[in-house]
DNA sequence: GACGGAACCG
DNA sequence: CGGTTCCGTC
């Protein structure tokens, strides 16, 4: 019955410093995913994420297309994965793919239509969920940026603007962060196993594996390091806080003000002169493509001068999320196959049949 | 394959 | 609530 899966364990939110103006309301969905403390489930969309951002999952669903967009290279795999994640041997594309279906009524998700396997995310709608402080940050430059519904914790607005992962990268462009001894170790070499979850899911890879307009996408590194505030967006429960040091104030409007196209003068120097990402396109709309993207690749990460830097020794030594045994899954009310866990090694296929 | 209703579950 | 399971339909 108990199936303490051990991928879910989250590490716990490392005591935040209250340091946020009150006063601003934030949708109710907003914070949902783990705001309830003790029904902290995997969301699939948030799995879907993780597996974006990994590399070595890039053989069996990956970024392409438009911004958002993925494709579920394997969906056997991609259910199998699932299902371990969830205790439920018996998942599979189909199942899965219902959940995914019930995403669309919930603008988490939608899907490409013609292109099989393939959807798209929401990404402002993601990014509130995960990101709160973008909210805040959209609240405090009064910027309609992200969608802010009634007040009244109504329904969410027809379309949120869509952001890209792009816009985020550059949103979360640390100004100049101190040096990267300062990070706080948030694992053991124990629990770095267990670590599933990094910040910044779509972030990581994101605009990484993005294979789409070439010219477009800056020389992001695909490696985005995690960050030194022990900030998990995975357990945004009421407020992430970033230590006042690492954030500076200016950073809250900046990123926001610049992607609300009147950035007042955002430090030249380390302050991420984000780009003008506002992207109001819905999903098709207008051409869309803020072409500041192309201007706005610079990333401000902690310890690297590019995307080479962040890579550092390129293959490094990752600690892996090893999901692959069900460990830990009760196995009983199904006639558990004993999914031996095999390493799923999916080389790149001849066609990849569009 | 993709969709969505319906029943069910933790 | 967020799926999971099952299934009929297109």
């Amino acid at each position: 019955m108990d199936c303490s899966c051990v991928s879910d364990l989250l590490f716990a939110p490392p005591a935040l410093p209250a340091l946020w103006t009150p006063g601003f309301a934030f949708p109710d969905w907003a914070y949902k995913p783990e705001s309830s403390p003790g029904s902290r489930q995997i969301q699939l969309w948030h799995f879907i994420l993780e597996l974006l951002q990994k590399e070595e999952y890039q053989g069996v669903i990956a970024w392409q297309g438009d911004y958002g967009e993925f494709v579920i290279k394997d969906p056997d795999e991609v259910a199998r994965l699932w299902g371990i994640r969830k205790c439920k041997p018996h998942m599979n594309y189909d199942k899965l793919s219902r959940a995914l279906r019930y995403y669309y009524n919930k603008r988490i998700l939608h899907k490409t239509k013609g292109k099989r396997f393939t959807y798209k995310f929401n990404f402002s709608k993601v990014v509130l969920v995960n990101y709160p402080l973008l909210d805040m940050a959209a609240a405090a430059t009064g910027s309609p940026l992200l969608l802010t519904p009634s007040p009244f914790g109504g329904a969410p607005g027809p379309d949120a603007p869509p952001l890209t992962p792009e816009t985020l990268q550059t949103l979360f462009s640390a100004p100049r962060l101190g040096e990267p001894g300062a990070r706080t170790p948030l694992f053991t070499s124990e629990t770095d196993k267990l670590r599933l979850d990094s910040p910044f899911p779509f972030l990581g890879s994101g605009a990484t594996s993005y294979s789409k307009p070439p010219g477009l996408l800056g020389p992001y590194g695909r490696a985005f390091p995690e960050y030194p505030w022990n900030f998990n967006p995975y357990l945004t429960g009421p407020f992430p806080k970033l230590p006042p040091s690492l954030y500076p104030p200016h950073f809250y409007p900046n990123p926001l003000a610049s992607s609300l196209g009147h950035l007042p003068s955002s430090g030249a120097g380390g302050g991420p002169t984000a780009a003008p990402l506002l992207a109001s396109t819905g999903e098709g709309l207008g051409p869309e493509r803020p072409s500041g993207l192309a201007a706005a690749p610079r990333l401000a990460l902690p310890g690297a001068g590019g995307p080479e830097a962040a890579l550092g020794g390129k293959e490094d030594s990752d600690s892996e999320l090893e999901i692959t045994d069900v460990s830990g899954c009760s196995s009983d009310s199904e006639g558990d196959e004993g999914l031996p866990a095999p390493p799923k090694a999916k080389a790149g296929k001849g066609g990849t049949g569009s």
